[in-house]
DNA sequence: ACAGAAAATGTAAGCGCTTTCATTCTAACC
DNA sequence: GGTTAGAATGAAAGCGCTTACATTTTCTGT
């Protein structure tokens, strides 16, 4: 009943559908289907018909593995954030991929987890499924792992920070130039006594970079922050709440608090209103990247925005370039930062 | 001064080392390099020391590709979410690589932005990558590409609903019954006049599941609702409280709304608190799926907590168990859910 | 010391694909 | 009609890897 397949019918097939199985039901040449289907202008209509409709009928799908294995080309992009569960990066991502489908390409997402080494191991992961080239957040890569990408001479770009200690290339902003925007909006607002909320800074330097924005310029004005007036605390409403009872048990002269993320600011309002303080007038708050939440809290967050999409939309783009031989890329492409004052910030005198 | 690589430099060598290269830099066959990676006990010491070191030494990468195409599999797995911009979904996610990594399975991970076209290209996608097995979210797939799925032999796992259609397996709970018990809550508690914010119901069977079960229930209770008390959104803080205000601004004789997820409650809780309105008192909003969030909102959301975490887990290991061919497998696997009474539901007379 | 088993290593085929090169077919020209 | 350029197709090699099989080396026991 069903046709036969010369060639195919030797093989235990494993149910998958191979190239051979479209040429031998086809009755025409395996190269002949493969140029139908990639360079579709050299075969013709009528062959080219036929084909198709055997593809369809036995539901084959191309090997993306072999094809890549003969063109040393996979299409395909990969991308390493620290985790998945922060709206930031999840955006960023959507406007990564948005962009790479632009040019065909497809992108491979890992998460590291805040971990290096994690991190090394997800790029050999990626390099090993053949990737073009690679986003790395941040800049707080092995040594190791970044030499391996040079030695192989594959793209990659970091994203979302400047502070490369080489010249490789980056997406983003500087982290403590950016924060300083919320520190100043805070002096001029007349506060001295400030608290620090800031994410875990160890191997994450975004969240060092904006400790250090923020007591670069309070350095400056002459103020000293004691040391216990920092907290660190993970990226968690719960860890925030905590992070703040902490900061302001200690040290109840505080009147505004800079956090690292806006996740920690929320955390810190929340458990703020929670303790009958009002926001701003017992206190303000500035966060920072500016999430869609954000906005809508009441009171809504004072913060710093990033534009997240720009910065991976570039990133796409300039990896893209980097795998085409475009010659003189920029070497970093500073995004758009700026401070958005809403309403969790006042004067400390106004209370 | 470098050592010679006899054969490897007559190819033209695009960066990229090969098990050639490690064979001959180490003076052994490129089976004994193969072994001494994937069958360390059958190479000796002495051996695998040297070829370890020369590993190292130049930076050699197996490729994934040409692995999967001798050993017929790929050690990945794949899944499709609707989009990763959502935390319930990038929880799950990152749960789910949890429990593959532990079988020493890879994650690809690709988004539908809910369209079943797309979502079918995307199973073509992984597919065409090899994945061993995938995990869907919802059962609102095309049925060519279930039918894909079967043909060729690919496990798969209906995630976060169980209601296909069919005898497909499924990991997740039964949206219908469960947001019940958030309407009987508001039902016990006295409420008459019901608003529904629901998520945009096409293509998502969640979505209109929780509708359906909202109805079905409010039915059986001799209370009809209106067309115009059911507003549907996009899963957005904006459009929530866009919804919200249509929503009101028709029925002022609501007191309670059951909405289809928590972004969606979360946004008609900020802008009735915006209108001055007093949660519970004045309005009662009850939500879905229990964000971390909406524990610390003030006031906090009563909502149904579902167990994402676990839902994941077990497609994780049913999905594990398919492709290891265990006989008998659980063709539901039911997941817990329970209603949360937080803060934004009260009697609807306490006002 | 030597046969034979066991362990270690090498040879070479082949996974599914693309592409060069050779071959066949078509059409166009004088 | 016969040549030939050009288009369409096929044959076969090879991408990087694993593994069955062949071969060599090492270890037993007597």
């Amino acid at each position: 009943m069903t046709r036969t397949f010369p060639k195919a019918e030797m093989k235990k097939t494993t149910g998958s559908v191979t190239i051979d199985h479209v040429a031998s039901a086809a009755k025409v040449s395996t190269a002949t289907v493969s140029r139908a289907l990639n360079k579709p202008n050299t075969v013709s209509a009528e062959l080219k018909e036929k084909i198709n409709s055997v593809i369809k009928k036995l539901g084959y799908i191309p090997n993306a593995g072999a094809r890549s294995l003969m063109l040393k080309r996979s299409g395909t992009i990969g991308a390493i954030v620290p985790t998945l569960d922060n709206a930031i990066f999840a955006q960023g991502l959507a406007e990564f991929q948005r962009q790479l489908n632009q040019s065909g390409h497809q992108l491979l997402v890992a998460s590291s987890n805040y971990d290096p080494e994690i991190e090394a191991n997800q790029i050999t992961n990626l390099l090993s499924r053949g990737v073009e080239g690679i986003a790395l957040f941040g800049v707080s890569q092995q040594r190791e792992a970044l030499k391996l990408l040079k030695t192989r001479n594959i793209p990659y770009i970091h994203v979302g920070s400047l502070s490369a200690p080489y010249n490789g290339y980056a997406s983003g902003f500087d982290n403590r130039e950016a924060i300083k925007l919320g520190v100043q909006h805070l002096l001029s607002l007349g506060h001295k006594h400030f608290g620090i909320l800031a994410g875990i800074t160890a191997h994450n330097d975004r969240a060092r970079d904006r400790v250090e924005g923020v007591l670069e310029l309070l350095t400056e004005k002459k103020i000293q922050l004691k040391a216990d007036v920092i907290v660190e605390c993970l990226y968690d409403l719960h860890e925030a709440r905590l992070g703040f009872k902490k900061l302001l048990l200690n040290n109840p002269k505080i009147t505004a608090i800079i956090c690292g993320q806006d996740v920690l600011a929320l955390g810190a309002l929340l458990e703020a209103q929670k303790q009958g303080l009002r926001i701003p007038k017992d206190l303000s708050i500035i966060g920072f990247d500016d999430l869609e939440i954000s906005r809508h809290l009441l009171p809504s967050l004072s913060t710093i925005h990033i534009d997240a999409i720009g910065m991976w939309a570039q990133a796409a783009n300039h990896l893209i370039s980097q795998i085409n031989g475009v010659e003189n890329l920029p070497r970093k492409i500073k995004t758009n930062v700026n401070l958005v004052i809403r309403e969790s910030s006042s004067s400390p005198l106004k209370g």
